[in-house]
DNA sequence: TAAATTTATCGAAACGTTTCGAATTGATTG
DNA sequence: CAATCAATTCGAAACGTTTCGATAAATTTA
């Protein structure tokens, strides 16, 4: 592999020189310059990236930190991260926070591989994150509420989300409202609850507590949970799932027993995933703004960057989507 | 930001030493090492993996570069590739190739960024690709059939799953079948229709011109291509979508028109997307074997790295998954 | 106790760049 | 033609590690 060592070698000019030349820096001579970019596709030399963020002590990119780098419901996410980051003139990598202590995302973060980061990966402990952080090192978390000097949060408002969902509901007619929730150890479930409450109490409605079940995030959950009211013999006359994967498998428990959505039961969900819009009837769900959220935080990311001052934290609303899960009673 | 330097000299030692220590060098006394831990511990010295990179002259690190980090189509793949590198000790990343020649997949395919590389982004060149793999630098490419020493193909057997499709409609006495196709430049489309037609040939059936239409590979083409159908009058008997994508859409737009599916016209797509599964009828459709094609591009990645040699090129056959969308003439 | 051996530490070179300030060259001026 | 100035080129240091070979210290052996 040939080094600009050899380039400049070829060329007959010095190292500092051939540097020069390649980096189309004005005052070496078109002469030279002709040289040096001559020798070098003779060599077929391709400059070492590694050394010159070494020397430049910077990268120009910035890592995007994820879970599972494939769940469909970062796509948004990524894109438009992508797109502020390019039009900054940085780059984008995305790793996985998969292996605990030694994933990649974690090794990414302590060893500064990078000029910054998203994080939206609930499995990497805050102390990471706190160790990590650093004057120059900005990281912006997007699932947490967490404060330290260096780190700025991006929250999408599941409280405020929650309690729209209800209120939509009651708004509609119904009383007699379940929730399903997330696994108990989830702060996002935690949120979409806490405002279900809020809603229910604002209109003087009371939580049965037979109605309120776990189906843990998961479709398979949303079934079993569904069965769960089912059987128990009188049904609420609508449910809001803490997530649209719950409610799918939900309508799909419904379905089974031959019970009719929206006409016997109504049906909300969270986040809006592409299945939302396919399942029959379309579910009335609650949209997280992925793409303004990444947006957010990859703005925040370089003004940081570039040694802006700003707050600790930013909350952003949701929006309600109509479809046809829901009816007026 | 501490260096190891920094390290060094608070704790009384060596540069060199305080290198070993941190590095669990068995040669330095437990004495020392503690002295160095407790001094990194205080200056909350975090080593610089990029001049660890530098000097070591490699990364630990393979990317897998796709052309949308994004596309749920790509979760299993990245799944599988995930599993291979961690279980090899390394790390991935995902990056994506928007943004042509300047890249940061391009970057990180010329710079020497990462140790090798998996790609499955069509827009990156040939050449980019050819030039950038060498001795040591060993690049698996997933979407082409592409031929350079240092290059190793892994495909999935289009012609035969357009074969396979095609073929699953006539043995359920389908013989008027149009075909929707992707873009005209697409290779897999091209590959498909290939065997979309050897397999129309086999059977003595002839392809009518006026059932060839072009979706673009999205649900938008693949609607209004439908709408075209429908539109001439006579309607196939059977339609094959290049891709899910597009069948998603022929449905949408046969329902609109009353027009019932399996029992007037039957439909097979191509990709198994998730969405296929819940679209009603759910759709049959040919799946691409991206776990294991994955597995078997990080495999062979690997084995590059450690110097094995190996075939040019590998061939994946798919699989047919049955489901509703499909009459039995 | 001196010599030999093992163990622990150290100094310096290297990885491949960028970039500063000095040195050289060539052109321009008085 | 000497002196000044601008345009090029050069040499060397630096970025933060790892690691080789040499040295110093501690231990064992004769």
């Amino acid at each position: 592999m040939a080094t600009i060592k050899d380039v400049a070698k070829l060329a007959g000019v010095a190292l500092s020189t051939a540097s020069y030349a390649l980096n189309g820096d004005s005052k070496v001579s078109a002469k030279t310059r002709a040289k040096v970019v001559e020798a070098a596709r003779q060599l077929n030399y391709r400059k070492n990236g590694i050394a010159m963020d070494l020397k430049r002590s910077q990268t120009n990119t910035i890592a995007l930190i994820l879970t599972d780098m494939s769940g469909p419901y970062y796509s948004e996410l990524i894109h438009s991260v992508q797109e502020v980051a390019i039009s900054n003139g940085y780059d984008l990598i995305a790793c996985s926070s998969m292996g605990g202590r030694d994933s990649t995302a974690v090794k990414f973060l302590r060893e500064k591989r990078v000029d910054g980061a998203i994080v939206l990966a609930s499995n990497i402990h805050n102390e990471v994150l706190i160790e990590a952080a650093e004057q120059g090192f900005p990281i912006i978390v997007m699932d947490r509420e967490i404060s330290s000097e260096f780190l700025v949060s991006v929250l999408v408002d599941g409280e405020q989300g929650g309690y729209a969902a209800t209120r939509y509901l009651i708004d509609h007619g119904h009383k007699r409202i379940a929730y399903v929730s997330g696994p108990a150890n989830s702060y996002d479930s935690q949120l979409r609850y806490q405002g279900y409450l809020r809603a229910m109490a604002e209109a003087g409605l009371e939580e049965q507590s037979k109605w309120r079940l776990n189906g843990n995030f998961i479709r398979e959950g949303g079934y079993s949970a569904t069965k769960m009211i089912i059987m128990q013999g009188e049904l609420p006359s609508a449910i809001f799932y803490g997530n649209d994967e719950m409610a799918v498998g939900g309508i799909k428990a419904f379905q089974e027993q031959g019970i009719s959505i929206p006409d016997q039961v109504s049906v909300v969900g969270f986040d809006d995933i592409q299945l939302s819009e396919y399942v029959s009837p379309s579910l009335t769900t609650i949209r997280q703004p992925m793409h303004e959220a990444g947006s957010l935080a990859a703005h925040l990311l370089f003004q940081r960057l570039n040694g802006a001052d700003m707050n600790r934290e930013y909350k952003l609303t949701i929006e309600l989507i109509e479809r046809n899960s829901v009816r007026k009673m």
